[in-house]
RNA sequence: GGGCGAUUAGCUCAGUUGGUCAGAGCGCUCGCCUCACACGCGAGAGGUCACUGGUUCAAGUCCAGUAUCGCCCACCA
């Protein structure tokens, strides 16, 4: 064989010990995941790795998914293909800027200077009160601490052996990476498809940032309806509706039904007045209305909710804001509404303000018997703890065909052209694409962030004019509008009337995230790089986020690139605990993922994750990490006895059947895990080969022992060994991906060269002319029959037999009688007789 | 409320187009210190394939419905 050694240098006493370390200097020594950027694009195979949010910390599910990438990864490599595996790291937005409240102690108050001498006081976040900084000092403590977050990262991922290309990491907060989002969004503005509007947004109070429709949760909350009756303004009676929300009734607007909902249809038209704020409102008809729910009418309040939205737009209601963005409710009362009764809940939060309405109406013989306890999803900022409100801001959209059907149907099709693993995850992306109901909002009112390369000119009384934004010159990106000059103006003009103002928002970080491949492909920035890898081939990510992120890396690659941003999406399920339930930190059953690496070792851990199919969620259980172990422990071991037993020669040197049956078989299993490969199925290729595996282990090397060792021939001898040879070298290519740091470990003894850049096998490489591909399952039976006899008469394996008798079919016999000698061997049978004309294979034992 | 998955041995899961498909590993039981491996080897026991109908000569496998679990989505009165 090409590249064998004369001699192979076998250890006397293989280990796993020391493994993981030696044959990670030696990859990173010799480059060997290093991406090779002369091959052309078709020769590249091109991965959108998931950037971690490194604020957080690694679980068992990153470690499982991250493998799969991975066994990707490395089969594509071998099969050719110049393989482009970046890492990135996310350490951009919200998460990171909360970890550094806590972690250190403080909070950014952008209306601080910059102080360079600052140095935080407290690393061990012990500070009970938060120390305000300025927001530059705020962005360095971000940079710090993921710097640092950033190689806890990078050392578990080399533990566990992802074959990636370091030297093209990323961080979603870089220069590039700041200067792809900020292009990206010049070009959206350019082409119309980013635009500011002033509208009702759904607002978190606690971080006072705007959040966008893919940042929703629902949480079930107790809530109560609230019996309330508005009067009539004529005086003819009282209309009574329900409300989970009383303290919204300044904010009240309309009342309304459903159109034909014939209690309330003489009242359309009518007018009632709020009770205790005294506003006239009409009560009008609009079909989202539900006579089921409550009373049958509402009142709309701007805004409580998202329908308050639809109809105080559809029904051009006016506006009477109460809340404001810190949750409390607005000083002054709204137009209409009585003065001295707001009085009584300016500036309240809306519990208490709750409290006080309720109170008040009490007094006023509005309410009408006790608030109903119920229980109802309330919406919620994923990442918050208090429900969300509805303010009325200033923000950044992108289109994303929420309100355009034509970029909707394109979007549609977009899913429909990718491959996904599973396929049914589309539908997942199909129905995110159907209920959107607006366009992305990308801006947020927070510091550490992608900022808009964008100013806005001062008038004479120092108001900016938000219709005619100046925008960055692309060729000066990245920029920060707070610190930097917009074109054609100075410093000393900022803040000026007749000066300028730099937009003082972020964008949200899956609007950076969106752009991960041009990031990671150098997009206007390496265009030679970009032009070979991108489209990319694969992404690969979890579930949770196919709205999000996958969805939204599809529309800036459509809009920008009119393509899509890859071809396949390999979804990976959780790891859930033994329970079903999802792992979290606050139940205390997190397995972190240093400990099981470091008790059962990379290659362990990885065949355990290889286990868990594309989508499926999967049960974590440590035991099964021990079967992993057993495995790449066992590798070793064969290895070491075939490569013991002289294993060497070439496929011709193959003429014994038992030999060619063998190779017969490792021809389909070849076959089988090349063509699982093919369609992302690694579980399967795992599965095929490790069936293979133990077959040969507990069958093969035990029968072909003897004749290996040559005491029947030299031609026999040279088969066995061949087969050995060519057997080994196939299985430890085909374990290559799963089980890197073993098989490395074994070719090293006998090949040259590291096995993760040698060509993965193919059925040529075992293909015999002619061979009985039942012949060693037929041996194999009869083995086990003459063991099961020896196992029940509580012998070791070892004893002697002085003869056995094989009753089976004529067929079977004639095959079985061209391995006879190595079944007698195996068994250490003394005679062997064959006896044929029976239905099934028999094996009678004579101890 | 809509959708997508899952439901096969105590546990984790295979079962490709309906016909050796009732399987594997773990766990369990029994045995074996066999000269690659006791971090091992061999053998064995264990299932009315969630339930109810239907199609078919034949159904874990196809169809309809039911139940349970999980996830995604949904306009919070």
């Amino acid at each position: 064989m090409a590249g064998m050694s004369e001699t192979p240098r076998v250890p006397e006493k293989p280990s796993l010990d020391g493994l993981e370390d030696k044959w990670l200097a030696v990859w990173e020594e010799q480059g060997t995941y290093r991406f090779d950027r002369s091959k052309p694009r078709e020769q590249v195979y091109a991965i959108d790795t998931p950037p971690p949010t490194v604020s957080g910390s690694l679980h068992v599910g990153h470690v499982f998914s991250y493998t799969h990438t991975d066994l990707v990864a490395r089969y594509q490599r071998m099969r050719g293909r110049e393989v482009f595996y970046p890492m990135g790291w996310d350490d951009n937005g919200l998460p990171t800027e909360r970890r550094v409240q806590n972690y250190y102690g403080v909070r950014c108050d952008p209306s601080l200077p910059y102080d360079p001498t600052y140095s935080p006081a407290s690393e061990a976040g012990t500070a009970k009160e938060q120390t305000p900084i300025s927001r530059g000092n705020f962005v360095e403590l971000c940079e710090r601490l993921t710097g640092e977050d950033e190689k806890v990262f990078e050392s578990v991922w080399r533990k566990l052996g992802l074959s990636v290309d370091w030297s093209h990491t990323y961080t979603t907060i870089s220069p590039q990476a700041r200067a792809v989002a900020q292009r990206g969004f010049l070009r959206n503005v350019a082409r119309g498809e980013a635009y500011q509007a002033e509208a009702p947004t759904l607002w978190d109070v606690t971080f006072r940032t705007a959040v966008a429709q893919a940042e929703l949760e629902d949480r079930e909350r107790p809530g109560a309806y609230h019996r309330v009756g508005f009067p009539r303004a004529d005086g003819s009676g009282v209309v009574h509706i329900e409300t989970t929300r009383p303290e919204l009734l300044p904010a009240c607007v309309a009342l309304v039904a459903h159109p034909d909902d014939a209690r309330y249809q003489p009242l359309f038209g009518a007018t009632v007045r709020t009770p205790v704020f005294d506003a006239e409102v009409p009560v009008v008809a609009h079909p989202l209305a539900d006579p089921e729910k409550g009373s049958g009418i509402a009142m709309i309040c701007t805004f409580g909710d998202l329908t308050d939205v639809t109809w105080w737009r559809e029904l051009r209601l006016p506006t009477r804001a109460i809340i404001g963005v810190d949750g409390r409710l607005l000083p002054e009362a709204p137009r209409e509404v009585d003065a001295a009764a707001y009085a009584r809940v300016a500036g309240k939060t809306v519990h208490s303000a709750r409290e006080e309405i309720v109170a008040m109406l009490r007094e006023a013989g509005a309410l009408e018997g006790d608030p109903k306890p119920i229980t109802h999803p309330v919406k919620f900022y994923e990442k918050g703890d208090k429900p969300l409100e509805i303010v009325t801001s200033r923000q950044w959209y992108l289109r994303n065909g929420g309100r355009d059907n034509d970029l909707r149907a394109a979007l549609l099709d977009r899913g429909r052209e990718l491959t996904w693993h599973p396929d049914y995850m589309r539908t997942r992306y199909e129905n995110w694409v159907e209920g959107l109901t607006g366009d992305w909002l990308i801006s947020r009112q927070r510091f550490f962030g992608v900022p808009f390369p964008v100013w806005y000119r001062l008038d004479g009384d120092g108001n900016p004019d938000y219709d005619d934004p100046i925008l960055a010159d692309e060729s000066a990106l990245p920029v920060d509008p707070s610190s930097d000059c917009p074109p054609g103006h100075d410093e000393g003009q900022r803040g000026k009337p007749g000066g300028f103002i730099g937009d003082p928002d972020v964008m949200d970080t899956w609007a950076t995230s969106s752009l991960s491949p041009q990031i990671a492909a150098g997009w206007g920035r390496d265009d030679d790089l970009f032009a070979r890898v991108f489209p990319m081939d694969l992404r690969p990510q979890a579930h949770d986020i196919i709205r999000t992120w996958l969805f939204s890396t599809v529309v800036r690659s459509h809009l920008e690139h009119g393509s899509l941003p890859w071809t396949h999406a390999a979804i990976s399920g959780f790891v859930v605990d033994p329970d079903r339930k999802k792992m979290s930190k606050s139940k205390g059953n997190v397995v972190v993922p240093t400990e099981i690496l470091d008790s059962y070792g990379a290659d362990a851990v990885r065949w355990r994750a290889a286990g868990a199919r594309p989508g499926m969620d999967t049960p974590f259980d440590e035991a099964q990490m021990k079967v992993g172990r057993r495995l790449t422990i066992k590798v070793l071991n064969a290895s070491k006895f075939a490569l013991g037993l002289g294993a060497t020669g070439e496929l011709a040197d193959v003429t014994h059947p038992l030999d060619r049956s063998l190779l017969v078989r490792l021809a389909d299993v070849v076959e089988a895990a090349t063509a699982a490969f093919e369609g992302y199925e690694y579980t399967r290729a795992l599965e095929v080969t490790e069936t293979f595996f133990w077959t040969f282990c507990d069958d093969y090397v035990e029968l072909v022992k003897e004749r290996a060792y040559g005491e029947r021939g030299p031609a026999e001898q040279a088969s066995a060994k061949a087969a050995l040879a060519i057997a080994l070298s196939v299985q430890l290519r085909l374990f290559a991906p799963f089980l890197p740091f073993v098989t490395e470990e074994v070719w090293s003894w006998w090949q040259e060269g590291s096995i993760h850049r040698t060509a993965w096998p193919t059925v040529a490489e075992v293909a015999v002319d002619e061979g009985e591909v039942r012949l060693l399952a037929l041996v194999g039976d009869a083995l086990s029959q003459v063991r099961k006899a020896k196992s029940e008469a509580k012998l070791s394996m070892r004893t002697d037999i002085a003869a056995v008798t094989v009753r089976g079919p004529d067929d079977d016999l004639r095959l079985l009688a061209m391995a006879g000698d190595d079944l007698s061997s195996a068994g250490r049978i003394g005679q062997l007789q064959l006896d044929g004309g029976a239905e099934v294979l028999a094996v009678d034992v004579r101890l």
